[in-house]
DNA sequence: CATAAAAAAGACCGATCGGTCTTAAAACAA
DNA sequence: TTGTTTTAAGACCGATCGGTCTTTTTTATG
C-alpha cells in the first residue's frame, strides 16, 4: 500500500471513531484536522466534500462490526448456536470496541434517520444487511429442524437487532456494560426457545 | 397565561420537535427562526442560548412522554398488567406520536452520551427516571406475590428499556412500524412470565 | 540522481454560525 | 386612554463553517 493509500486510510479510520463519538453534525473539518494531523488540503486531496469522507468513515465502521460478527458466526453449524454466537459477539463492545462511541449503525440511524441523505441509506441497508444474516440462519435452521417451523425468522430478526441497539444505547449513556450484558443474557435465552 | 408566556411555550414545543429530528447540532438558530416564525430578537427574549433552548426542548419532550406512559400505568393495579400497560404504551409512536422523531430520550442519549454535557446528563436522568419507574411495580408485585421472587426487578427494566428503545430506533429508521409491534408483542410474553 | 507527479500546507473565500444590541411595536397597568 | 414595561424586529458582530486554490514538499519513477 503507497503511503497515500496509508495515509487515506487513516484518515477514514480516525474520522470514523471522531463522527461516532461527536456525531457528523457535531464534527467540524476542524476537528478532523486535529485528530488526523493533517491540514486542509491534506483531507481535501483524499477527498471531496465532508460528506464524502462521512460515507466512507460509516462504511469503514460497519465492516469493521460486521467482520466481528461474521467471525463468530462462522465457526459454529447449528442455527441455534449461530444466533447465540451472533448474539455474543456483541460483548466485544465492553472489552474490545472495535471502534468508540457506540454502534455506528445506531449513531447513524437516530442521526439521519429523519433525513433523506445517503446517510440515511446506508444506515438502512446495514441494518438490513444484519437482518438478512438472521433471517438466513432461521430459514436455514427450519430446513434442517434445527429451529421449530412455526417460527418468524423476520420477527426474531427484529427482537434480537433491537434489544442489542438499545442495550448498547444503555450501556454507552450509564458507562456501564451491565444492560449490554443482561440484554445478551436474555436474548441467549430467547434464543434457545427457538428449538 | 399572558401573550409572552405562551410565545415561550410555543417556541420550546416547535423547537423540541425540530432538535427531535434533526438533532441539536443538525439544527440551528435560524432553523428554530423558520420553525417558529419568529426573528432572533424573538426567540433570545425568551432564551439566554441556544442550550438553554435545548434544556428546555428536551424537559418539555420528555414529561409528554412520561405523562403518556404514567396515564397508562395508573389505571391498572396488578403489577404484570401495569407493566404491560406500560409497553403498549409506547404503541402511540405509531398512531399518535406525542413528538415527531422518535424517541426524544433515545435520539439526546446517542448525541450527548460521548459528551460531557447537561444534555447528557438530562438524558442519564430521564432513563433513571424511567428505570425506577419499573424496578418500583415490580418490587412491589414481588411484595404482593403477583411476581416471582426470583425476578430481578433491574434486569427486568433494562430488558424492557433496551427493547422498546432499539425497537423505536428500528422503526423509525425503516419507516415501518412492524418493528415496534413486534417488540412490544415480545415484551407481552416475557412480562406475563414473571408471574 | 533527476524529474515528473502526487500529496500536503496554508492562505483565502463567501456563507452561516451563535449571540448582542438598538429600535420599533405590542402588551399591560393605571 | 395614557404612560410604562415588555416583547419582537432586524441590523450587526466576530468566529467558525465547508470548501477552493496556489504553493511547497514529498513521493514514486526512469
Amino acid at each position: 500500500m503507497s503511503k497515500a493509500q496509508q495515509t487515506k486510510a487513516r484518515i477514514v479510520r480516525q474520522a470514523a471513531e471522531l463522527f461516532n463519538q461527536k456525531g457528523y453534525a457535531g464534527s467540524s473539518i476542524a476537528d478532523v484536522m486535529q485528530a488526523t494531523g493533517l491540514k486542509k488540503g491534506g483531507i481535501y486531496n483524499h477527498f471531496k466534500s465532508k460528506d464524502e469522507l462521512a460515507l466512507a468513515a460509516f462504511d469503514y465502521a460497519v465492516n469493521l462490526m460486521s467482520q466481528e460478527i461474521w467471525q463468530a458466526v462462522k465457526t459454529k453449524r447449528n442455527a441455534i448456536e449461530r444466533l447465540q454466537a451472533l448474539a455474543s459477539a456483541y460483548l466485544i463492545y465492553i472489552d474490545e470496541p472495535p471502534i468508540a462511541g457506540g454502534c455506528p449503525i445506531l449513531n447513524t440511524a437516530i442521526e439521519a434517520d429523519d433525513l433523506d441523505s445517503p446517510l440515511r441509506d446506508r444506515a438502512l441497508a446495514a441494518i438490513n444487511s444484519w437482518r438478512g444474516l438472521i433471517v438466513r440462519i432461521i430459514q436455514k435452521g427450519i430446513k434442517k429442524q434445527e429451529v421449530r417451523s412455526t417460527v418468524e425468522p423476520d420477527a426474531v430478526a427484529t427482537i434480537i437487532i433491537c434489544t442489542i441497539e438499545g442495550a448498547i444505547m444503555m450501556s454507552q449513556l450509564e458507562k456501564n456494560p451491565v444492560h449490554l450484558q443482561r440484554a445478551i443474557a436474555h436474548l441467549q435465552g430467547y434464543i434457545k426457545d427457538l428449538t
